[in-house]
DNA sequence: TACATATGATCAT
DNA sequence: TGATCCTATGTAA
């Protein structure tokens, strides 16, 4: 379930469980072993995210994760009984004197240099999660396309963090159709969206999730009353009423993933 | 058992 | 645009 938030919120918790400890590291599945062998035992000094991508830092040897659709970690606390045995399929296993973390899945788990890590930041357009992104760039880049709004968003040179659940959920807040050019928006419609995802983003690391509709919409008055499946406006609820006017919502193919809409709360040519 | 599906991304055509 | 890689889960057969 991975997108900009998940991986930032990953590295908070993996920096307070594993960095400046002695973590055994290996690879159940035999897909990482030769990597794990070089990291097994040494004192993790660092886990950094940017955008989809973690990088666990031993010195120089970075190990780097992409979990892509299907990644997955689990972890589990030695104080609330015995780690579960690695399955078939745990690609990486982490573990230290309290805790021990499980990885499944990912698209990516290697060892990097930090020449190849520059490499790879160097295609990345400014992560919304990053501590200062740069907003003009972005704009500019937009500029330069006439793609849709809707594909502009998951392109990773652009800009990165942003998955589909949060494309469908921005573009709605924002009023704005997700088919619209993208060098059609201007700077305010921009400023507005760009607003929108960082917010978005940041309270998804700080709930561990993806909520975006606001309580009053579905007449509760706090967050925590929202029930799971009232927690978006338009992801995955094609043929749903609209939580904002009651205009069913519409979905199509954008890029090759499921993008939803309202018709009437994102017009087409509203930009 | 099989199939469809999923919050990703790249590469070939 | 389609094929491909990665895995788990729910539903259908």
């Amino acid at each position: 379930m991975p997108e900009g938030h998940t991986i930032h919120r990953l590295a908070r918790d993996h920096r307070k469980d594993l960095v400046d400890r002695s973590v055994t590291v290996g690879s159940p599945q035999g897909r990482f072993t030769q990597g794990a062998a070089v990291l097994n035992g040494r004192v993790l000094t660092g886990v950094d995210a940017y955008g989809k991508h973690l990088f666990y830092r031993w010195g120089d040897d970075t190990l780097h994760v992409h979990l892509g659709l299907f990644g997955r970690f689990m972890r589990y606390e030695h104080a609330r009984g015995a780690p579960p045995e690695p399955t078939p399929t745990t690609r990486l296993r982490l573990i230290t004197d309290a805790v021990t973390i499980h990885l499944s899945g990912p698209t990516v788990c290697e060892l990097m240099n930090p020449v190849a890590e520059d490499a790879l930041r160097a295609r990345l357009g400014p992560d919304l999660l990053g501590r200062r992104p740069n907003a003009d760039a972005v704009f500019d880049a937009l500029q330069r396309r006439r793609s849709a709004i809707g594909t502009v968003l998951l392109d990773q040179r652009v800009l990165v963090g942003v998955g589909n659940v949060y494309r469908a959920e921005a573009l709605f807040l924002c009023g704005i159709h997700p088919d619209t050019p993208a060098n059609a928006i201007s700077r305010a419609h921009f400023d507005l969206l760009w607003e929108t995802l960082r917010q978005q983003l940041r309270a998804g690391v700080a709930a561990n999730r993806i909520v975006t509709v606001e309580p009053g919409d579905v007449g509760v008055t706090t967050r925590r009353q929202l029930t799971e499946d009232q927690r978006l406006y338009v992801y995955r609820r094609a043929g749903e009423p609209c939580r904002r006017c009651g205009t069913t919502i519409t979905s199509w193919t954008l890029s090759a993933r499921a993008i939803y809409a309202c018709p009437s709360c994102q017009p087409e040519q509203a930009v």
